[in-house]
DNA sequence: TACAGGATGACATCTGGTTGTCAATCTTTT
DNA sequence: AAAAGATTGACAACCAGATGTCATCCTGTA
């Protein structure tokens, strides 16, 4: 593990930096440890997001749910759909935009690969200090909120 | 900002799903603020890489730096070079692998953006706590550290 | 009830990144 | 010196996501 020059920038820029790089690490390693469940990262989240949710969601709540765009989302649902994961419900309130929801055989491998991902968890997180943890997750979120971008547009607390 | 259910899990499960919608949120982010310096974040960044090294670099350097793969820093490096930003100069020590550096125009593009990064910086940085950002950057390479990918084997301290 | 405007899904295109293959070039070993 | 093995760049295929356009559906308002 080099300094690396990037490093000896000012904190902010370094926060930012390491942001980039580790989300480019956890995703290849997301789609490893995926891999013998025949998911990827991208599909595991998504599947995480609506197995959390009590309800079936429309597309476009998927996407502000994760934070991606609207038709970011479409096209994953449309591949887990294809895959038999995920299922299509008629919409009551809206004949265009279905509702979504885990399928049978989603929860099912979900719940395998959320087992898997907790026994690791279980073992990681013991590494970790809780308050650090917080402190990481808070200034996560506050690099988001000062850096606002277009579709942040009309979001006051 | 609702808590939305995915924070409910153990902090670990929820720092890393910030990592990720915290990268998603700055790559549009930076998209925008480079646009008008005729730039993209994976630009910005890669000139940025080039601009630090006091040394020309090869592709498979430039990957290592940014924790990207050689095939994508080589894509970016050839892109860069066919905009004019980056220079190709023959290696000495490797017939097939040339030494990139930044060409004039790179310099004074990434002179540019990085002084108006900078101002933006000033600002942002007066909202946060020294101490958790330097916590932040801890826990984001350590969480890093946890999750070896294969061509991490071999990396001992 | 009509109509204007916003939300939505399909489709296409683009950026950025990984992975695999192959030939060319080092590098190491014998 | 020769052969075996590792690096490297070009090329191609693929995944994930953003963006733009368009037709369709929904909503609110005149």
């Amino acid at each position: 593990m080099n300094p690396s020059p990037l490093d000896t920038r000012d904190p902010l820029t370094a926060t930012i930096l390491a942001l980039f790089r580790a989300n480019g690490h956890m995703l290849r390693w997301g789609d490893h440890f995926a891999q013998p469940f025949d998911l990827t990262s991208a599909r595991w989240q998504m599947l995480g997001a609506l197995a959390a949710s009590p309800l079936p969601l429309t597309a476009p709540q998927m996407a502000i749910q994760m934070g991606v765009s609207r038709q970011g989302a479409l096209k994953q649902l449309n591949l887990l759909l294809d895959d038999g994961l995920v299922e299509r419900h008629p919409n009551p309130y809206h004949k265009r935009s279905p509702l979504y929801r885990l399928s049978a055989s989603g929860l099912e491998r979900y719940q395998r690969i959320d087992a898997a991902w907790s026994r690791h968890a279980d073992q990681v997180r013991a590494d970790f200090d809780l308050e650090a943890l917080n402190t990481t997750l808070h200034v996560l979120k506050k690099i988001q909120e000062r850096h606002p971008t277009q579709e942040d547009e009309g979001e006051a607390a």
